[in-house]
DNA sequence: CACCCCCGATAAGCGCCGCTGATGGTGCCC
DNA sequence: GGGCACCATCAGCGGCGCTTATCGGGGGTG
């Protein structure tokens, strides 16, 4: 279970060729196949059915196991250079796009920083892998509960904000004039399914332990402003945290009341924050509410 | 990042010897020396002090990466082995103490059981690396929540029932005789701490988001009839589920009104249950209250 | 229907990596 | 101060894994 075999096996499989792998991972064809051979006699199993090349039950299992193994490898790998290297004085930071409260855009520092806005799912990963000094995720839970993060490696979470969520939805909505909403009862109404930008349905799913929240349309973006423009438009509901709620045409934002969930912002690094990247979260404390 | 190198060099830490993790490695001393400069060189940086053997910072970082790298490696042989393997028949259970409920018990085949009774960290990694072909873990969840269980690798997990959970104290103390209590009013109290038994008070303190819960008794077994004992005779107070809770001599147990916490039961597997396991699995969900 | 091309498996050869055994240097304990 | 236990280093060698070369087979095409 060499790490170099699983990483041309996942690479064999990605491109369905071991010749296209080869090319690929800079090796001949035949090494290739006699890697994918010696792993599958580690394992005492055929992994891939050629012709076509795909994998089997056992190596959709394998396959599973490979990807967080070579993230865990790479994170760790990250971490010790991370150590090693000086800190360059700059500061990377990866950012879920509703991550980016105000407190948040107020504690950084005026130069020197690059923000990377991706997809909350991939900010963990990020960050332990060297990508980011620094990482904020997003969420819905219940007030000061922790948010729950794939550990790709080990990383400290800080909390970094906590505040309201509001319903999107349009103005001329039935529910639009009430004072407050419950999640329950717009679990059959239509949603946005936001998993880029916003949170995605599962998260209300879990937090309400319901099945509903059917999806009207789906929003691959990471834009904010589209979906709320999406939301005034009544392509569907949507939950943000309320100082994402800007004054739009046709447009209601209505506090959620039950069940009892904030959006909740987390601080995400590996090891000791070092260099800009402690003042930073430093600051963040400061302006603890 | 040879897994073989890790292992080594995670020897080598916890023996604080390179003579003798060459020893308990099959290896010479040579060698591992060679592999420990190995590691460092590819990391760049010193992992170990010499004279005496000790990690740096960088090799302490190492071995929180190396565990769970290892973990998951291993988990991830022991998943395909199960996939190759024929089922033998048999149902191996890996269970945290206060997992075992009446409703699992009743599920239980008649033959062909090996319960194991581990403490609750212990169990994901069992069942991980093929040590069970099932595990029950438990913990206090607010209701319909699933329990947070660090990820060694892919397992899929499955409520396995929900009840309420008491408080445990001796008859003679002051809210004995109250209808239910709240957690937060106890959090000066004395508590005891039985992490292989019942529910450790980091589990209490992340439920209510307190600090207290400071320990009187360090419990250390997995029997709960002795922390029911220990309990009754005034050691400290206890968080167990109502089905456990047993007519004893000078006990008394209050039900816990807030916060609003079950006391929670999760069936974990490796990919999917085959043969005694999937049997075993499908009967806990007959008997779905 | 036959040819050809592309793909993956296999064989042979070789270079390099990593092991062993031996030796050197160093701190610690007696 | 001597001996000992420990770790580093060196030389040598065996085997592992790569490359090159070749074979077998399947599908697409003329």
């Amino acid at each position: 279970m060499d790490p170099h075999l699983l990483r041309t096996y996942v690479t064999v499989t990605r491109l369905a060729s071991f010749s296209a792998a080869a090319r690929a991972l800079g090796y001949t064809q035949s090494a290739v196949s006699q890697q994918v051979a010696a792993l599958e006699q580690d394992l005492g199993t055929p992994l891939l059915t050629r012709r076509p090349v795909a994998p089997t039950r056992a190596g959709e299992r394998l396959l599973e196991h490979a990807g967080p193994l070579l993230l865990r490898l790479q994170a760790a790998r990250a971490d010790i250079a991370a150590l090693v290297g000086a800190p360059d004085g700059g500061l990377t930071l990866a950012a879920a796009p509703t991550a980016l409260t105000h407190r948040v855009l107020r504690a950084l520092p005026p130069t020197g920083v690059t923000l990377r806005v991706l997809p909350r799912a991939d900010v963990p990963e990020a960050v332990a892998t060297g990508g980011a000094d620094l990482g904020l995720v997003d969420g819905l839970a219940a007030p000061n509960d922790p948010l729950r993060l794939a550990d790709v490696a080990p990383l400290t979470t800080r909390g970094a904000g906590q505040e309201p969520v509001c319903v999107l939805l349009p103005a001329a909505h039935p529910l639009a004039r009430r004072a407050g909403l419950r999640l329950a009862d717009l679990a059959d109404a239509r949603w946005l399914d936001a998993p880029g930008a916003g949170l995605p349905l599962d998260h209300l799913r879990t937090a309400t332990g319901s099945t509903g929240f059917r999806p009207a349309l789906r929003y691959e973006g990471t834009d904010l402003q589209a979906l709320t423009a999406l939301a005034a438009a009544g392509h569907g509901l949507a939950v943000v945290p309320r100082s994402a709620v800007r004054d739009t045409d046709g447009l209601a934002a209505v506090p959620l009341t039950a069940p009892r969930v904030v959006h909740r912002t987390e601080l995400l690094y590996a090891g000791a924050p070092r260099g800009a990247a402690a003042d930073f979260a430093a600051r963040l404390d400061l302006t603890r509410s």
